[in-house]
DNA sequence: TGAGGTGTATACAGACCTGTCTACATTGTG
DNA sequence: CACAATGTAGACAGGTCTGTATACACCTCA
Protein backbone atom coordinates (compact mmCIF):
# COMPACT_ATOMS: atom_id res chain seq x y z
CA UNK A 1 0.00 0.00 0.00
CA UNK A 2 1.84 3.21 1.51
CA UNK A 3 5.45 3.14 1.99
CA UNK A 4 6.19 1.48 5.32
CA UNK A 5 8.32 4.03 7.23
CA UNK A 6 8.65 7.29 5.09
CA UNK A 7 6.02 9.46 5.37
CA UNK A 8 5.74 10.40 1.57
CA UNK A 9 2.90 9.13 -0.08
CA UNK A 10 2.48 6.19 -3.08
CA UNK A 11 3.62 7.60 -6.26
CA UNK A 12 0.02 6.32 -7.24
CA UNK A 13 -1.38 8.97 -4.73
CA UNK A 14 1.31 11.58 -5.72
CA UNK A 15 0.04 10.73 -9.64
CA UNK A 16 -3.40 11.21 -8.90
CA UNK A 17 -2.93 14.53 -6.78
CA UNK A 18 -1.09 15.99 -9.64
CA UNK A 19 -3.11 15.02 -12.52
CA UNK A 20 -6.46 16.44 -10.23
CA UNK A 21 -5.06 19.60 -10.04
CA UNK A 22 -3.68 20.25 -13.30
CA UNK A 23 -6.72 18.48 -15.24
CA UNK A 24 -9.35 20.64 -13.27
CA UNK A 25 -7.19 23.91 -13.44
CA UNK A 26 -6.31 23.40 -17.05
CA UNK A 27 -8.20 20.97 -18.67
CA UNK A 28 -7.80 17.60 -19.69
CA UNK A 29 -6.22 18.33 -23.25
CA UNK A 30 -3.63 20.71 -22.07
CA UNK A 31 -2.13 18.55 -19.53
CA UNK A 32 0.34 15.94 -20.96
CA UNK A 33 1.25 12.86 -19.15
CA UNK A 34 5.18 14.39 -19.06
CA UNK A 35 3.30 17.11 -16.99
CA UNK A 36 1.67 15.09 -14.57
CA UNK A 37 5.05 13.27 -13.83
CA UNK A 38 7.25 16.48 -13.97
CA UNK A 39 4.57 17.42 -10.99
CA UNK A 40 4.54 14.69 -9.19
CA UNK A 41 8.02 13.67 -8.70
CA UNK A 42 7.63 10.44 -10.44
CA UNK A 43 9.16 8.24 -13.80
CA UNK A 44 7.04 8.09 -16.72
CA UNK A 45 6.78 3.85 -16.11
CA UNK A 46 5.43 4.17 -13.14
CA UNK A 47 2.51 6.13 -14.15
CA UNK A 48 1.78 3.59 -16.96
CA UNK A 49 2.19 0.58 -14.27
CA UNK A 50 -0.42 2.35 -12.08
CA UNK A 51 -2.57 3.48 -14.85
CA UNK A 52 -3.45 1.86 -18.65
CA UNK A 53 -3.21 4.89 -20.30
CA UNK A 54 -4.40 8.72 -20.17
CA UNK A 55 -8.24 8.00 -20.51
CA UNK A 56 -7.81 5.24 -17.60
CA UNK A 57 -6.27 8.06 -15.54
CA UNK A 58 -8.56 10.32 -16.77
CA UNK A 59 -11.36 8.14 -15.08
CA UNK A 60 -9.84 7.84 -12.40
CA UNK A 61 -9.52 11.23 -11.47
CA UNK A 62 -13.11 11.78 -12.15
CA UNK A 63 -13.79 8.68 -9.44
CA UNK A 64 -11.21 9.73 -6.58
CA UNK A 65 -12.81 13.81 -7.02
CA UNK A 66 -16.31 12.15 -6.24
CA UNK A 67 -15.06 10.05 -3.68
CA UNK A 68 -13.91 13.47 -2.41
CA UNK A 69 -16.21 16.12 -3.43
CA UNK A 70 -19.96 14.24 -2.63
CA UNK A 71 -19.15 13.57 1.19
CA UNK A 72 -17.81 16.71 1.84
CA UNK A 73 -20.55 18.83 0.15
CA UNK A 74 -23.05 16.67 2.17
CA UNK A 75 -21.01 16.85 5.50
CA UNK A 76 -20.96 21.06 4.92
CA UNK A 77 -24.53 21.00 4.39
CA UNK A 78 -25.43 18.94 7.61
CA UNK A 79 -23.18 21.01 9.62
CA UNK A 80 -24.52 24.38 8.54
CA UNK A 81 -28.47 22.88 8.86
CA UNK A 82 -30.29 20.29 10.80
CA UNK A 83 -34.12 20.87 8.79
CA UNK A 84 -34.49 19.61 5.67
CA UNK A 85 -35.75 22.57 4.49
CA UNK A 86 -33.07 24.80 5.82
CA UNK A 87 -30.19 22.28 4.37
CA UNK A 88 -31.51 22.38 0.90
CA UNK A 89 -30.83 26.37 1.58
CA UNK A 90 -27.47 25.34 2.79
CA UNK A 91 -26.44 23.86 -0.17
CA UNK A 92 -26.20 27.37 -1.65
CA UNK A 93 -23.81 28.57 1.75
CA UNK A 94 -21.73 25.69 0.29
CA UNK A 95 -21.72 27.10 -2.80
CA UNK A 96 -20.95 30.10 -1.88
CA UNK A 97 -17.96 28.58 -0.13
CA UNK A 98 -16.70 26.90 -2.89
CA UNK A 99 -17.10 30.25 -5.54
CA UNK A 100 -14.97 31.83 -3.54
CA UNK A 101 -11.97 29.64 -3.93
CA UNK A 102 -9.28 31.23 -6.28
CA UNK A 103 -8.98 27.89 -7.94
CA UNK A 104 -12.47 27.39 -8.54
CA UNK A 105 -13.18 26.81 -12.45
CA UNK A 106 -16.36 24.84 -12.38
CA UNK A 107 -17.76 21.47 -12.56
CA UNK A 108 -14.95 19.21 -13.17
CA UNK A 109 -17.35 16.29 -14.21
CA UNK A 110 -19.13 19.08 -16.06
CA UNK A 111 -15.79 20.42 -17.77
CA UNK A 112 -14.64 16.79 -18.52
CA UNK A 113 -17.53 15.93 -20.56
CA UNK A 114 -17.07 19.08 -22.56
CA UNK A 115 -13.58 18.48 -23.02
CA UNK A 116 -14.01 14.41 -23.84
CA UNK A 117 -17.22 15.07 -26.50
CA UNK A 118 -17.47 11.31 -26.26
CA UNK A 119 -20.37 9.46 -24.47
CA UNK A 120 -18.58 6.48 -24.99
CA UNK A 121 -15.82 7.24 -22.81
CA UNK A 122 -15.70 5.84 -19.65
CA UNK A 123 -15.70 9.25 -17.44
CA UNK A 124 -18.71 10.27 -18.97
CA UNK A 125 -20.89 7.66 -16.81
CA UNK A 126 -18.98 8.37 -13.60
CA UNK A 127 -20.18 12.30 -14.61
CA UNK A 128 -23.79 11.46 -14.94
CA UNK A 129 -23.83 8.96 -11.94
CA UNK A 130 -22.32 12.12 -10.24
CA UNK A 131 -25.38 13.88 -11.21
CA UNK A 132 -27.81 11.81 -10.41
CA UNK A 133 -26.18 10.99 -6.63
CA UNK A 134 -26.96 15.05 -5.89
CA UNK A 135 -30.17 14.97 -7.80
CA UNK A 136 -31.00 12.26 -5.30
CA UNK A 137 -29.73 13.72 -2.52
CA UNK A 138 -31.71 16.80 -3.01
CA UNK A 139 -34.83 14.92 -3.75
CA UNK A 140 -34.29 13.10 -0.27
CA UNK A 141 -34.47 16.68 1.20
CA UNK A 142 -37.20 17.96 -0.47
CA UNK A 143 -38.93 14.74 0.46
CA UNK A 144 -37.98 15.00 4.23
CA UNK A 145 -39.32 18.74 4.16
CA UNK A 146 -42.72 17.59 3.24
CA UNK A 147 -42.70 19.57 0.13
CA UNK A 148 -45.12 19.11 -2.64
CA UNK A 149 -44.61 18.06 -6.34
CA UNK A 150 -40.75 16.64 -4.83
CA UNK A 151 -39.58 16.01 -8.15
CA UNK A 152 -40.20 18.46 -9.95
CA UNK A 153 -38.67 20.76 -7.01
CA UNK A 154 -35.89 18.73 -6.59
CA UNK A 155 -34.63 19.03 -10.51
CA UNK A 156 -35.90 22.79 -10.20
CA UNK A 157 -33.12 23.30 -7.20
CA UNK A 158 -30.49 21.19 -9.49
CA UNK A 159 -31.25 23.49 -12.20
CA UNK A 160 -30.41 26.73 -10.07
CA UNK A 161 -27.15 24.92 -8.30
CA UNK A 162 -25.48 23.96 -12.05
CA UNK A 163 -26.51 27.40 -13.32
CA UNK A 164 -24.96 29.19 -10.50
CA UNK A 165 -22.09 27.15 -10.88
CA UNK A 166 -21.46 28.31 -14.87
CA UNK A 167 -22.59 31.50 -13.78
CA UNK A 168 -19.98 31.96 -11.19
CA UNK A 169 -17.13 30.41 -13.05
CA UNK A 170 -17.76 32.50 -16.19
CA UNK A 171 -18.24 35.93 -14.04
CA UNK A 172 -16.17 34.62 -11.13
CA UNK A 173 -18.70 36.14 -8.88
CA UNK A 174 -19.34 34.17 -5.84
CA UNK A 175 -22.54 36.30 -4.89
CA UNK A 176 -24.07 34.36 -7.97
CA UNK A 177 -24.78 31.44 -4.79
CA UNK A 178 -26.88 34.23 -2.99
CA UNK A 179 -29.15 35.30 -6.00
CA UNK A 180 -29.66 31.45 -6.31
CA UNK A 181 -30.20 30.87 -2.98
CA UNK A 182 -32.97 33.14 -2.73
CA UNK A 183 -34.73 32.07 -6.46
CA UNK A 184 -34.20 28.60 -4.06
CA UNK A 185 -36.22 30.00 -1.70
CA UNK A 186 -39.06 31.60 -3.14
CA UNK A 187 -39.35 27.89 -4.86
CA UNK A 188 -39.75 26.39 -1.74
CA UNK A 189 -42.05 28.75 -0.02
CA UNK A 190 -44.01 28.26 -2.97
CA UNK A 191 -44.25 24.31 -2.46
CA UNK A 192 -45.57 24.47 0.83
CA UNK A 193 -48.21 22.03 1.22
CA UNK B 1 -17.16 39.22 -51.96
CA UNK B 2 -19.10 35.88 -53.03
CA UNK B 3 -17.87 34.28 -56.09
CA UNK B 4 -20.35 36.20 -58.92
CA UNK B 5 -22.10 33.34 -60.65
CA UNK B 6 -21.26 30.02 -59.13
CA UNK B 7 -23.84 29.80 -56.79
CA UNK B 8 -21.16 28.16 -54.45
CA UNK B 9 -20.12 30.31 -50.86
CA UNK B 10 -17.20 31.90 -50.90
CA UNK B 11 -14.02 29.98 -49.09
CA UNK B 12 -14.48 31.97 -46.05
CA UNK B 13 -17.95 31.01 -45.90
CA UNK B 14 -17.33 27.39 -46.27
CA UNK B 15 -14.25 27.36 -43.97
CA UNK B 16 -16.40 28.96 -40.85
CA UNK B 17 -19.05 26.65 -41.67
CA UNK B 18 -17.14 23.66 -41.91
CA UNK B 19 -15.42 24.89 -38.47
CA UNK B 20 -18.65 26.04 -36.48
CA UNK B 21 -20.23 22.59 -36.80
CA UNK B 22 -17.27 20.64 -36.21
CA UNK B 23 -15.81 23.24 -33.01
CA UNK B 24 -19.48 22.47 -31.67
CA UNK B 25 -19.96 18.94 -32.32
CA UNK B 26 -16.71 17.60 -31.51
CA UNK B 27 -14.81 20.30 -28.91
CA UNK B 28 -12.14 22.98 -30.38
CA UNK B 29 -9.45 20.42 -29.38
CA UNK B 30 -10.43 17.51 -30.92
CA UNK B 31 -10.65 18.97 -34.13
CA UNK B 32 -7.65 20.24 -36.64
CA UNK B 33 -6.66 22.25 -39.04
CA UNK B 34 -6.99 18.89 -41.27
CA UNK B 35 -9.85 18.25 -40.55
CA UNK B 36 -11.63 21.71 -41.21
CA UNK B 37 -10.14 21.65 -44.82
CA UNK B 38 -11.31 18.17 -45.61
CA UNK B 39 -14.68 19.23 -44.73
CA UNK B 40 -15.08 22.74 -46.24
CA UNK B 41 -13.40 21.42 -49.44
CA UNK B 42 -10.40 24.06 -49.66
CA UNK B 43 -6.94 24.35 -49.34
CA UNK B 44 -5.08 24.53 -46.14
CA UNK B 45 -3.14 27.84 -47.58
CA UNK B 46 -7.27 28.86 -48.41
CA UNK B 47 -7.29 28.54 -44.41
CA UNK B 48 -4.34 30.48 -43.54
CA UNK B 49 -5.03 33.30 -45.97
CA UNK B 50 -8.38 34.07 -44.43
CA UNK B 51 -7.25 33.30 -40.55
CA UNK B 52 -4.05 34.03 -39.27
CA UNK B 53 -3.65 30.81 -37.18
CA UNK B 54 -6.18 28.55 -35.38
CA UNK B 55 -7.06 30.78 -32.31
CA UNK B 56 -8.07 33.58 -34.92
CA UNK B 57 -10.43 31.02 -36.29
CA UNK B 58 -12.08 30.34 -33.23
CA UNK B 59 -12.15 33.95 -32.03
CA UNK B 60 -14.00 34.03 -35.27
CA UNK B 61 -16.31 30.86 -34.78
CA UNK B 62 -16.84 32.34 -32.00
CA UNK B 63 -18.16 35.74 -33.39
CA UNK B 64 -20.36 34.24 -35.89
CA UNK B 65 -22.39 32.47 -33.90
CA UNK B 66 -22.85 35.29 -31.78
CA UNK B 67 -23.65 36.98 -34.95
CA UNK B 68 -26.00 34.67 -35.69
CA UNK B 69 -27.62 33.06 -32.44
CA UNK B 70 -28.45 36.00 -30.32
CA UNK B 71 -30.59 37.53 -33.32
CA UNK B 72 -32.56 34.27 -33.75
CA UNK B 73 -33.04 33.57 -30.42
CA UNK B 74 -34.63 37.09 -29.87
CA UNK B 75 -36.68 36.60 -32.85
CA UNK B 76 -38.27 33.63 -31.95
CA UNK B 77 -38.94 34.94 -28.52
CA UNK B 78 -40.30 37.96 -30.01
CA UNK B 79 -42.51 35.85 -32.38
CA UNK B 80 -43.90 33.77 -29.53
CA UNK B 81 -45.06 36.34 -27.07
CA UNK B 82 -45.83 40.35 -27.01
CA UNK B 83 -45.99 41.19 -23.91
CA UNK B 84 -42.48 41.27 -21.95
CA UNK B 85 -43.75 39.30 -18.95
CA UNK B 86 -44.72 36.37 -21.14
CA UNK B 87 -41.20 36.68 -23.72
CA UNK B 88 -39.46 35.99 -20.27
CA UNK B 89 -41.65 32.70 -20.15
CA UNK B 90 -41.14 32.01 -23.65
CA UNK B 91 -37.15 32.22 -23.63
CA UNK B 92 -37.88 28.49 -22.10
CA UNK B 93 -40.27 27.53 -24.89
CA UNK B 94 -36.83 28.68 -27.19
CA UNK B 95 -34.55 27.00 -25.31
CA UNK B 96 -36.90 24.08 -25.44
CA UNK B 97 -36.99 23.67 -29.12
CA UNK B 98 -32.96 24.22 -29.03
CA UNK B 99 -32.31 20.91 -26.71
CA UNK B 100 -34.14 18.93 -29.07
CA UNK B 101 -31.64 19.17 -31.96
CA UNK B 102 -29.87 16.23 -32.34
CA UNK B 103 -26.84 17.91 -32.35
CA UNK B 104 -27.66 20.13 -28.83
CA UNK B 105 -24.20 19.62 -26.84
CA UNK B 106 -24.61 22.24 -24.56
CA UNK B 107 -23.64 26.20 -24.93
CA UNK B 108 -20.62 26.98 -27.28
CA UNK B 109 -18.98 29.82 -25.61
CA UNK B 110 -19.09 28.36 -22.54
CA UNK B 111 -17.94 25.07 -24.11
CA UNK B 112 -15.10 26.73 -25.83
CA UNK B 113 -14.15 28.51 -22.70
CA UNK B 114 -13.68 25.39 -20.72
CA UNK B 115 -11.36 23.94 -23.41
CA UNK B 116 -9.61 26.92 -23.59
CA UNK B 117 -9.07 27.48 -19.76
CA UNK B 118 -7.55 30.66 -20.72
CA UNK B 119 -8.99 34.03 -19.90
CA UNK B 120 -6.35 35.48 -21.80
CA UNK B 121 -7.92 33.99 -25.25
CA UNK B 122 -9.86 36.31 -27.34
CA UNK B 123 -12.06 34.48 -27.17
CA UNK B 124 -12.86 34.43 -24.13
CA UNK B 125 -14.20 38.02 -23.83
CA UNK B 126 -16.51 37.41 -26.64
CA UNK B 127 -18.32 34.58 -24.54
CA UNK B 128 -18.06 36.95 -21.93
CA UNK B 129 -19.66 39.97 -24.07
CA UNK B 130 -22.45 37.23 -24.86
CA UNK B 131 -23.90 36.64 -21.72
CA UNK B 132 -23.64 39.87 -21.00
CA UNK B 133 -26.18 40.33 -24.00
CA UNK B 134 -28.39 37.83 -22.74
CA UNK B 135 -28.72 39.48 -19.22
CA UNK B 136 -29.20 42.95 -20.82
CA UNK B 137 -32.30 41.55 -22.89
CA UNK B 138 -33.77 39.67 -19.88
CA UNK B 139 -33.19 42.75 -17.33
CA UNK B 140 -35.00 45.37 -20.04
CA UNK B 141 -37.68 42.56 -20.63
CA UNK B 142 -38.15 42.64 -16.91
CA UNK B 143 -38.07 46.58 -16.63
CA UNK B 144 -40.92 46.78 -19.41
CA UNK B 145 -42.59 44.11 -17.42
CA UNK B 146 -42.52 46.34 -14.24
CA UNK B 147 -41.65 43.65 -11.82
CA UNK B 148 -39.70 44.87 -8.43
CA UNK B 149 -36.02 43.98 -7.75
CA UNK B 150 -35.10 43.98 -11.44
CA UNK B 151 -31.50 43.15 -11.41
CA UNK B 152 -32.15 40.68 -9.15
CA UNK B 153 -34.50 38.78 -10.74
CA UNK B 154 -32.98 38.94 -14.24
CA UNK B 155 -30.42 37.35 -12.89
CA UNK B 156 -31.94 34.50 -11.47
CA UNK B 157 -33.75 33.68 -14.41
CA UNK B 158 -30.21 33.34 -16.67
CA UNK B 159 -29.01 31.18 -13.86
CA UNK B 160 -32.08 29.23 -14.67
CA UNK B 161 -31.22 29.43 -18.36
CA UNK B 162 -27.89 28.18 -18.05
CA UNK B 163 -28.84 25.73 -15.74
CA UNK B 164 -31.00 23.97 -17.47
CA UNK B 165 -28.88 24.08 -20.66
CA UNK B 166 -26.17 22.09 -18.99
CA UNK B 167 -28.92 19.91 -17.08
CA UNK B 168 -30.26 19.10 -21.27
CA UNK B 169 -26.86 18.91 -22.22
CA UNK B 170 -25.71 16.35 -19.81
CA UNK B 171 -29.05 14.48 -19.14
CA UNK B 172 -30.15 14.83 -22.99
CA UNK B 173 -33.88 15.53 -21.31
CA UNK B 174 -35.17 18.46 -22.67
CA UNK B 175 -38.06 18.56 -20.62
CA UNK B 176 -35.71 20.30 -18.30
CA UNK B 177 -36.60 23.86 -20.46
CA UNK B 178 -39.99 23.21 -19.30
CA UNK B 179 -38.98 22.88 -15.44
CA UNK B 180 -37.13 25.72 -15.94
CA UNK B 181 -40.09 27.94 -17.24
CA UNK B 182 -42.01 26.75 -13.89
CA UNK B 183 -39.65 28.16 -11.86
CA UNK B 184 -38.90 31.45 -14.05
CA UNK B 185 -42.93 31.73 -13.17
CA UNK B 186 -43.29 31.00 -9.77
CA UNK B 187 -40.14 33.54 -9.52
CA UNK B 188 -42.40 36.10 -11.29
CA UNK B 189 -45.14 35.56 -9.80
CA UNK B 190 -43.31 36.48 -6.76
CA UNK B 191 -41.47 39.96 -8.15
CA UNK B 192 -45.05 41.44 -8.88
CA UNK B 193 -45.62 45.14 -7.50
C1' DT C 1 23.09 -13.09 0.63
C1' DG C 2 20.05 -13.11 -2.98
C1' DA C 3 15.46 -12.64 -5.28
C1' DG C 4 11.48 -10.00 -6.39
C1' DG C 5 8.81 -6.05 -6.31
C1' DT C 6 8.76 -1.20 -6.94
C1' DG C 7 10.44 2.99 -8.59
C1' DT C 8 13.85 5.94 -11.53
C1' DA C 9 15.89 8.00 -15.64
C1' DT C 10 15.96 8.45 -20.23
C1' DA C 11 15.76 7.39 -25.00
C1' DC C 12 12.76 6.57 -28.66
C1' DA C 13 8.99 5.10 -31.98
C1' DG C 14 5.00 6.60 -34.15
C1' DA C 15 1.21 9.47 -34.55
C1' DC C 16 -0.73 13.89 -34.97
C1' DC C 17 -0.87 18.90 -35.20
C1' DT C 18 0.04 23.73 -36.65
C1' DG C 19 1.79 26.58 -39.85
C1' DT C 20 4.86 27.48 -44.14
C1' DC C 21 6.48 26.87 -48.78
C1' DT C 22 6.25 26.09 -53.66
C1' DA C 23 4.14 25.47 -58.00
C1' DC C 24 0.08 25.52 -60.54
C1' DA C 25 -5.03 26.54 -61.94
C1' DT C 26 -9.01 29.59 -62.39
C1' DT C 27 -11.45 33.78 -62.93
C1' DG C 28 -12.88 38.63 -63.31
C1' DT C 29 -11.25 43.19 -65.05
C1' DG C 30 -8.70 46.79 -67.60
C1' DC D 1 -4.84 39.41 -74.08
C1' DA D 2 -2.59 40.23 -69.79
C1' DC D 3 -2.57 41.05 -65.07
C1' DA D 4 -3.81 40.49 -60.37
C1' DA D 5 -6.34 38.24 -57.05
C1' DT D 6 -7.88 34.11 -55.32
C1' DG D 7 -7.91 29.32 -54.71
C1' DT D 8 -5.77 24.40 -55.17
C1' DA D 9 -2.67 20.51 -54.12
C1' DG D 10 0.49 18.57 -51.50
C1' DA D 11 5.00 18.26 -49.43
C1' DC D 12 7.36 19.28 -45.30
C1' DA D 13 9.51 21.42 -41.11
C1' DG D 14 9.26 21.51 -36.31
C1' DG D 15 6.88 20.68 -32.38
C1' DT D 16 4.02 17.94 -29.01
C1' DC D 17 1.80 13.97 -27.46
C1' DT D 18 1.10 9.06 -25.90
C1' DG D 19 2.95 4.92 -24.91
C1' DT D 20 7.03 1.48 -24.91
C1' DA D 21 11.64 -0.24 -24.12
C1' DT D 22 15.88 -0.59 -21.57
C1' DA D 23 19.03 -0.39 -17.88
C1' DC D 24 19.71 0.64 -13.24
C1' DA D 25 18.77 1.61 -7.99
C1' DC D 26 16.65 0.58 -3.72
C1' DC D 27 14.13 -1.91 -0.20
C1' DT D 28 12.03 -5.95 1.96
C1' DC D 29 11.93 -10.42 3.29
C1' DA D 30 13.33 -15.09 3.18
Amino acid sequence: MSRTQSSRPSARDRILKAASELFYREGIKNVGIDRIIAESGVAKMSLYNHFKSKDALIAAYLEEYEKNWFPSFQEKIEHLAAEPGDRLLAIFDVLYEWFQDQDFRGCAFVNTIVELADITHPGYHIAVKHKQLILDYIRSLVEAAELIDAETLARQIAILIEGAIVVAALAQGAETAIRAKEAAAILIAASQP
